[in-house]
DNA sequence: TCAAGCGTAAACATTC
DNA sequence: AGAATGTTTACGCTTG
């Protein structure tokens, strides 16, 4: 379950050797942390004989701690574990640990580093452990003479031969020991975190957080408050997380004369997910920004929960003085800021893992030889089939990085993880075997929505697809061509460039596409769908004969019974499936098509049975001759006339174009047309 | 190897 | 006249 980096390993291996053989004073507390944060000191300066004496005083708590390690480094060695490395398997630590766990004696920060460093308890383990320690600490605490300044008067006590210098003393050592020790927890559990061994329920207090902030005497809240007042910052602009983590570490270093970073093992992360204050930052100071403060902003105090006026900087002052003063409730919320910033940290370092681990994925995939069964495929053209559809939205496309992962040089093509492979070799695209496209779903392009919209990566779709999604996400399920641009530009950030060659790209596939239903209005001509065709995926042929027609019967018929033509009552529910079918299917037999919105809505269902009436009849005159090519046409045909592409015919299924245009008003089977006018509209035309 | 699908470019026509 | 739009063809690439 543990994991550890190698360098980590090897901090704790240094840690264990300093444990073994060092003793326990806090000045060589100081020197251990040294080695783990370079050159951080105690804060407080205290003679050596007071922390002798202290010391003395806990001497025997230490010993089982004490030789629980010596013990396991013992048998580190016997069993030949030269390597620092943390053998989980140890069953042997179990048995020390409950006990160091059972005892109730106190230990010090060095003998707590150590089982830290161990990694031997768990987070409740160390929390019960440090509760423990804790309690014993404060209890003789209070046995001494308490200061007047700090501790409440217990007349009852008995007074220990101490002189008030020496009680003062001795009280702040037990400090010190006692936030080193929260410290170190608080170490450790941020390490774990970081490598997911721990997490930290949103609802869940984060565990080194609450004794933390239970240990804080006013002092030590004292200095926090100071730290928080004069924390003069940009992280206005940057994030104000790491002011909390100073509220932590602070806490530590109470008398430092600057700040302390917060104290993590360096090696705990290798991705660079630490986030250590720069001695820059703990450089400035009012001083530098005189008006700046990270809880103050446009005239408003930016305390948790208060957003208090202030009109200046001033008044802010004194009402930060005033409001947030030091008390329970100041300090209750920094706890609970501490908790928030400390949450969020732990989603970043997760999100940045996690970002991580995609690009290495990526790049491998990227790396691997084209003959890979799954590619990367960001540049790739993909034909949506059932069998793309039916993966799992994320798997498609691979979304390789957050926007703001550097990962899409705009200086560069449309590649993501290795533009000069798509230089190189061309686009890859990535063909199904499957006969039928499959339409992509909105999901499809929503999942990763926000992805597209920023990087600039080519979307996996084929442009068919694409202008199907867009048309069909636009209420009236109708573009215009201009439209069509817009949505591409909107929605991806690929087609923000090279805007001829996609440009045309679409225009090619409008027409290319029997899917693509050409409509014009007076207002212009606007671009429609029909999904059915779209399924079928067939293109219109160039110069070469159709070889897939579904229903050649049908098909011959309506081409030569174009009288039908009038009877396709055109509103803009034309674009659903059957209708654009059936415009569709005359369209393979170039029989343009106008028809008219006045006509009314008839229904689908309807509209097909009479022309498949109008087909049993199967009337054999061929009336090519009669159609109209000329675009001139009645103002109510102007109104919603479909123009149905042309298509270049067969030459077994027509000796010469059929360009025929019939009008219902002019048709003299118009008045047969109103057979249809007042069936009802069919719900499932929308 | 070949056919099909796809993207791209280009030529050309039509419309605004 | 020029841009936008639409159609058609050709070519190269990938895939099955």
């Amino acid at each position: 379950m543990m994991q550890e980096s190698g360098t980590e390993t090897k901090s704790n291996g240094s840690a264990i050797q300093n444990g073994s053989g060092g003793s326990n004073h806090l000045l060589e507390c100081g020197g251990l942390r040294e080695g783990r944060s370079n050159g951080e000191t105690p804060a407080v300066d205290i003679g050596a004989a007071d922390l002798a004496h202290a010391q003395q005083q806990q001497q025997q708590a230490l010993q089982v701690a004490r030789q629980l390690l010596l013990q396991q480094q013992q048998q580190q060695q016997v069993s030949g574990l030269k390597s620092p490395k943390r053998n989980d398997k140890q069953p042997a630590l179990q048995v020390p640990v409950s006990v160091a766990m059972m005892t109730p004696q106190v230990i010090t920060p060095q003998q707590m580093q150590q089982i830290l460093q161990q990694q031997v308890l768990s987070p409740q383990q160390l929390q019960v452990l440090l509760q423990q320690q804790q309690a014993l600490m404060l209890q003789q605490v209070i046995v001494l003479p308490p200061s007047p300044a700090r501790l409440p008067q217990n007349p009852g006590a008995p007074i220990p031969p101490f002189t008030q210098q020496q009680v003062a003393t001795q009280q702040l050592a037990f400090q010190q020991q006692l936030l080193q020790m929260q410290q170190l927890q608080q170490q450790h559990l941020l390490s774990l975190q970081r490598q997911g061994l721990l997490t930290i329920q949103p609802g869940q207090p984060a565990l080194p957080l609450q004794p933390l902030a239970q240990g804080m005497i006013p002092t030590e809240l004292q200095q926090l408050w100071k730290e928080v007042t004069s924390a003069h910052t940009a992280e206005e602009t940057t994030g104000n997380n790491h002011s909390s983590l100073d509220l932590t570490t602070t806490c530590v270093s109470s008398s430092a004369p600057s700040k302390t970073s917060l104290i993590m093992n360096p090696h705990a992360s290798t991705n660079g997910q630490l986030s250590v204050h720069t001695p820059k930052r703990e450089s400035l100071s009012h001083e530098e920004h005189p008006h700046s403060h990270p809880l103050y902003g446009h005239g408003v105090c930016k305390w948790p929960g208060c957003e208090a006026v202030c009109e200046d900087f001033q008044s802010f002052l004194k009402h930060l003085n005033s409001e947030h003063a030091l008390d329970d409730r100041s300090t209750a919320q920094c706890r609970v800021q501490m908790q928030v910033v400390q949450q969020l940290e732990l989603q970043l370092a997760k999100d940045k893992e996690r970002l991580q681990a995609m690009m290495t994925h990526l790049h491998v995939k990227s790396t691997e030889p084209k003959a890979a069964p799954q590619p990367l495929n960001l540049v790739s053209s993909v034909t949506l089939s059932k069998s793309a559809s039916e993966a799992s939205p994320q798997s498609l496309p691979h979304t390789p990085t957050t926007p703001t992962a550097p990962l899409t040089p705009v200086t560069q093509g449309p590649s993501v993880i290795t533009t000069t492979s798509m230089h190189t070799v061309g686009p890859i695209r990535r063909r199904y075997s499957d006969k039928y496209n499959v339409p992509i779903s909105s999901a499809d392009i929503a999942q990763n929505q926000e992805f597209y919209k920023n990087a600039e990566v080519r979307p996996p779709f084929t442009y068919a697809s694409l202008i199907r999604q867009a048309i069909l996400e636009s209420p009236e399920k109708q573009l215009t061509l201009n439209e069509i641009y817009n949505w591409f530009t909107r929605m991806f950030a690929y087609f923000r460039r090279n805007a001829a060659t996609w440009k045309g790209a679409i225009r090619t596939n409008l027409s290319l596409h029997k899917c693509f239903i050409r409509v014009e209005d007076e207002f212009g001509s606007f671009w429609t769908v029909d999904d059915e065709e779209f399924k079928r995926g067939r293109h219109i042929q160039r110069g070469r004969p159709r070889k897939y027609c579904p229903d050649e019967n049908f098909d011959e018929l309506v081409a030569h019974n174009p009288s039908l033509i009038k009877n396709m009552q055109s509103s803009h529910a034309y674009c659903t499936p059957l209708n654009a079918a059936l415009q569709a299917s005359m369209a393979e037999n170039s029989i343009p098509l106008y028809t008219t919105a006045s006509m009314g809505n008839p229904t689908l269902g309807n509209l097909a049975s009479a022309i498949r009436e109008e087909l049993n009849g199967a009337m054999e005159h061929t009336n090519s001759n009669e159609s109209d090519s000329s675009p001139g046409r009645s103002p109510m045909q102007a109104v919603h006339p479909v123009h149905v592409k042309e298509e270049p015919l067969d030459p077994e299924e027509a000796e010469g174009p059929l360009s025929l245009v019939t009008t219902a008003n002019h048709s003299p089977d118009f008045d047969h047309d109103r057979d249809y006018e007042d069936e009802p509209v069919n719900e499932d035309m929308e």
